[in-house]
DNA sequence: GTGCCTTATTGACCCAGGTCAACGCCCGCG
DNA sequence: CGCGGGCGTTGACCTGGGTCAATAAGGCAC
């Protein structure tokens, strides 16, 4: 399929500063900060590296490779993959700015799936046996953290309900919903927003075809439930989207 | 659809000892007290209650309830689903003796699937704030508690990428191979068993129709892959059978 | 700017699996 | 031990979305 080469290369773990702290961060209500007091964060703050921005296209991990951390979205998009038996690739999320990825490595020290920088992207990076160490002294961390992951299962359960069943129509109205919601919570526009990741990942994501999904927005549009406009979108109806999302 | 009053009820509490510990266990080397030391199961086995088996069609936790322990299966098969908001049920897992359910309800206290016993069924209780306390204690229990949800996590990104484009013959090989490689680590046999769950259950779980279900086990019997009767399964031809399961 | 290559849209056609219907067979209950 | 209701199987038909193909429209390289 690909013909050319792949120039993305892994992100070097650089040691250069990026970003003050986790105690300024903008994002520290939605990560992992998220219930510590101010002394807990400092602490947590100095386990955390942050290293030189991912370009698009660049990896932050690969499937099977050997696991040492997990990592906070500081801007920019990432979408996490796994390769089949076979050679697919299957889309398994896209990870957004306050949200943590990798968690899927700790099982058995490797790396589950690979993840990919969709547009410049930043991230703190967060070594596992570190955070293991803090997590025993500080409870409100280690809670925070299995939090996590226990939402991480709920959300994959909730694609597995809609990839289950559901329409064309309903597996895009939900995505739309679910990014609008994650939009919300980071304090951006709920209704109008530009999608960082294409209709081919959108689809493998969804488990449909490019053709389909492009034929899901045409429809919406058409009913006047979104405009189009490439990656842009504007939701103009979101009772009907959300509508469509459980139908 | 059911149009006969659901006599499930939920199962109480019991203080009585239903077995005597986890060190005697037989399926420890597979459960939690997997990677702890003999002192440690002990600390452990104090915190774990175990109650009267749940009879088939019992309820071991309902979706929305207040989240208050994870189990471990010790014997019988149990059902993980949640209802979608327009109804529709969906199965998200199925649990044999030595695995871990419940783990979905940490996130936010409250459990994201309902549990029902498929055949009588016995569990253990573990409560989580005690699992908690004690994990702040034991190195090795976080660790491993950690790394049970992230193969949760894993696991479930498995199941998405079955369902997101895998063909109905591929759905069902996969499960069947799962079940066999899951009866492989305790030890039962890998090539012969009963599915404790319905044709029902087996679509809804893989996305498919019972019909569709039903056709995938007699042409697979037709091939000579497999001999169904009932619920009885024997695998004739296992690598037949995996290489469909990727198909 | 201009060209090329990747991404998106749209149309025509097709097929895997869903739907509907009929029937047989377990299995639990009286 | 017989009967009834749910569960499983099979067949005929239909449809949502996949496949293939052609065209358009971005957007990055030079």
């Amino acid at each position: 399929m690909k013909l050319i080469v792949d120039r993305s290369e892994d992100v070097p773990t650089a040691p250069s500063p990026y970003q003050a702290s986790c105690s300024t961060c903008r994002l520290s209500s939605l990560c992992l900060p998220l219930a510590l007091e101010a002394a807990e964060i400092d602490v947590l703050d100095r386990i955390v590296q942050r290293s030189k921005p991912l370009q698009k296209g660049q990896h932050l991990y690969r499937e099977s490779e050997h696991f040492q951390s997990v990592f906070a979205v500081r801007s920019g998009t990432l979408k996490a993959y796994r390769t089949t038996d076979n050679g697919r690739e299957q889309v398994t999320g896209f990870y957004f700015p306050g949200e943590i990825l990798g968690m899927d490595g700790i099982g058995n020290n490797r790396h589950a799936s690979s993840a990919k920088a969709l547009e410049t992207a930043a991230v703190c990076e967060i070594p596992f046996t570190a955070l293991e160490t803090l997590s025993a002294k500080m409870p409100h961390l280690q809670r925070h953290f299995f939090q996590l992951m226990s939402r991480e299962i709920a959300e994959d359960q909730q694609l597995i309900t809609l990839l289950s069943k559901s329409s064309a129509d309903a597996r895009v109205a939900a995505l739309l919903v679910s990014i609008s919601t994650r939009n919300a919570r980071r304090k951006l526009s709920s209704i109008r927003f530009r999608l960082s990741m294409s209709r081919v990942d959108i689809g493998n994501y969804l488990g449909l075809t490019v053709e389909t999904v492009s034929r899901v927005f045409s429809r919406m549009q058409k009913l006047g439930v979104l405009r189009v406009e490439n990656k842009e979108i504007e939701i103009l109806d979101r009772d009907a989207l959300v509508e469509m999302a459980d139908a």
